[in-house]
DNA sequence: AGCACGCCGACT
DNA sequence: GTCGGCGTGCTC
């Protein structure tokens, strides 16, 4: 009787063994196939995985298969060997990685019967490609010249510069090879001018996208488009790096720097580094793209001791006839008394917007009205009584709100502890902005884009529209408005507490920074109007600054790059997390003491584990939560250390309500 | 992760 | 007397 190895979405690291049922005979041309299994009481969905001659598992208690479904082909070897890669990589089980990369509609027992699609029938108006610039040629006959095998760009582009066309020129090339292209995206209703415009040049591309905002049934339908090959083109956000393409001959991933291609629930994946693993082990090139790339990624084109492992491509220009770049300017806060936190020199550039009929943007990365209540009798604050966090003022619909829970209250009309009723609002947020702002330009119509005022995707495009159609004067917001869309009247950016970021305990908040006031300067003057940038700030000297007004991100990143070597940080190091969290922070810290007290850990001698700490956010939802780095310099040996570690952290016997995971790669602390 | 089985507190 | 709390253990 024959064997099939099958991987289930459980969280074991093992794998399942089944008899074959005498009706069907596997070849290997089978592994990859679905198949519905009996697991405990139920059955599930698996993926077969292996044909071994013999079970480990006594043969007499051996189940078998109950079907076989051959409504989906096999998966491909390419795609089994990345989902290898990234179980072992990260941690993860197996057959966790197969089936949650699936499609919902493919991993169900019963799935809901397939309606008739209606196709829209979208007729794209036919899209003359523009002119290239001599840079995008040079960039694009660098390209050419290596070839269609394995190679990863970077491709370094201030806004504007057209790197977009390139990606489409590159995409037309791997088209005209017969080849399939996966374009990843960070976000993708943020971008949906770029589906448009992908659309648009290869009508018969049968593009498709995948994201986690489509339904099931549009998921599932997309993804097979790729599997069987009519999708030619895949646009789609950090999931999609996981769909099976049989004739994949290019990965692009534009904004590579940006923080949501990162994973940050259950498999922690970052899609770009999966992305360029995929690219190396297809034998096909990757573009990442970026005004301001990671300092991951920088250091790997630039970094001149080791070979660099990708080739830095640059556009220094901006495509559009007759833009510049934006003037950036530092107002130095502490030689004047603000104004509702607004400098005069930004009052007066917004009245001049005004005055011309043009756009003013006011970036402050910090939504709702106030930070925090407070009583100015007793001293109470507005706390989350969940979290170590403070409740956030919300005005607009009267409610304090906890940003990290999601609890939500009403706003007391007096201190709950002492009764004073001159309880204030403390600190600045995007809806506090919009109102002063309101009472000082009265005349202006103001417009306020962030989380709250932009929830669903319907929201956001009506307020893009709005601010294309000319119907504000003035808008604030936080790093939503920042995100890939021009603004042609937009001649002004002021930019608010961006201070902040300079002396965070993150130490990559830094490079967040530079590349949110890089992105939302980029934003000021696109068209034939010049832009300017104000950055209120109390450190004018600050090396951050300065080489944000030369628009110099390569100065900032190499200043970065050697702060990080000196200081042991990635990229010259490799780290992993352990996170811990319970309702005693007692028993978070003795998890990780147990597992920072592993004696084999000694063996691992280019392996350091740091002190278990409390996380910065202590206490999230009623968990209190704690750490623990693990660092090294060499990633193989952290590999190695991680995966005989985790062994260890399965045995640990913890209480019950206690959680944890492990991070590969984290990207915040 | 589910879902069983298995022993101790307040309810029709 | 039972319903149900979540502790422990298993799933080919």
């Amino acid at each position: 009787m024959q064997i099939a190895r099958v991987a289930l979405d459980v969280p074991l690291h093992r794998f399942f063994d089944y008899l074959v049922p005498e009706n069907e005979l596997l070849t290997a041309a089978d592994l990859g196939l679905r198949v519905r299994v009996p697991f405990g009481q139920r059955s599930r969905i698996g993926i077969i995985v292996d044909l071994p001659q013999t079970s480990d598992f006594p043969a007499a208690q051996l189940k078998s298969i109950e079907a076989v479904l051959r409504d989906l082909p096999a998966l491909p070897a390419d795609w089994f060997r990345l989902s290898e890669f990234c179980a072992a990589y990260y941690q993860v089980p197996l057959g966790d990685v197969m089936l949650s990369t699936l499609p919902a509609g493919l991993r169900r027992i019963d799935p809901p019967t397939a309606r008739a699609r209606r196709r829209a029938p979208k007729t794209p108006l036919p899209h003359e490609p523009p002119e290239l610039t001599a840079e995008q040629q040079a960039v694009l006959a660098t390209m050419a010249a290596d070839g269609p095998g394995f190679h990863a760009y970077l491709l370094h582009g201030v806004t504007g510069s057209g790197k977009t066309e390139v990606y489409l020129r590159l995409v037309e090339r791997a088209l005209a090879t017969g080849r399939q292209v996966l374009l990843l995206v960070p976000e993708i209703n943020l971008t949906p001018q770029l589906e448009a415009r992908v659309a648009a040049r290869f009508p018969a591309a049968g593009l498709v996208s995948l994201h986690s905002e489509l339904t099931e049934a549009a998921r599932t339908r997309n993804w097979r488009a790729a599997l069987d090959g009519s999708a030619r083109i895949v646009l789609g956000t950090r999931l999609a790096v996981f769909t099976p393409l049989p004739d994949l001959g290019l990965i692009v991933v534009d904004e590579e720097h940006d923080a949501s291609f990162k994973q940050q629930d259950g498999m922690r994946y970052s899609a770009r580094d999966v992305a360029v693993f995929r690219a190396r082990e297809r034998g096909v090139p990757i573009v990442l793209g970026s005004a301001t790339p990671s300092l991951e990624s920088w250091a790997n084109a630039t970094d001149s001791r080791t070979p660099a492992r990708y080739t830095l491509l640059t556009l220094r220009e901006r495509a559009v006839e007759n833009a510049r770049l934006p003037a950036v300017q530092r107002i130095d806060t502490r030689l004047e008394k603000l104004q509702d936190g607004l400098s005069g020199a930004l009052l007066l550039a917004m009245e001049k917007r005004l005055a011309r009929g043009e756009q003013s943007l006011v970036f402050l990365n910090r939504r709702g009205y106030a930070p925090v209540l407070t009583c100015t009798n007793c001293g109470w604050i507005s706390h989350c009584h969940r979290c170590a966090a403070n409740l956030v003022l919300h005005l607009a619909d009267g409610r304090l709100r906890c940003h990290h829970c999601g609890f939500e209250s009403c706003v007391p009309k007096a201190c709950p502890t002492c009764g004073n009723q001159d309880i204030q609002p403390f600190g600045r947020g995007t809806q506090r902005l919009e109102a002063v702002l309101g009472e000082r330009f009265p005349q202006a119509r103001i417009l306020r884009v962030d989380r709250d005022s932009a929830k669903s995707r319907k929201q956001w495009e009506v307020l893009v529209e709005q601010i294309h159609g000319g119907e504000a004067d003035i808008l604030v917001g936080t790093q939503m408005l920042a995100k890939g869309h021009d603004f042609p009247k937009l001649t002004l950016v002021g930019a608010l507490g961006a201070d902040a970021a300079l002396f965070a305990a993150d130490w990559r908040a830094p490079e967040r920074l530079f590349a949110q006031l890089m992105q939302v300067a980029g934003r000021a003057g696109r068209a034939e109007l010049p832009g300017e940038v104000l950055i209120q700030t109390q450190f004018p000297d600050h090396p951050l600054y300065a080489a944000l007004v030369r628009h110099d991100y390569p100065a900032f990143a190499n200043e970065q790059l050697r702060e990080r070597e000196q200081a042991g940080f990635p990229p010259y190091a490799y780290q992993a997390m352990l996170r811990a969290e319970a309702p005693q922070i007692a028993d978070s810290l003795a998890f990780l003491a147990t597992a920072r007290a592993w004696p084999q850990a000694g063996a691992h001698s280019d392996v350091m584990l740091y002190d278990p700490v409390p996380m910065r956010l202590a206490r999230r939802a009623n968990f209190e939560r704690a750490q623990l780095l693990v660092e090294s310099p060499s990633r193989r040996a952290l590999q190695l250390f991680l995966g005989e570690w985790r062994e260890l952290l399965e045995a640990i016997k913890a209480p019950s309500k206690l959680r944890w995971h492990l991070e590969v790669d984290p990207l915040e602390f």
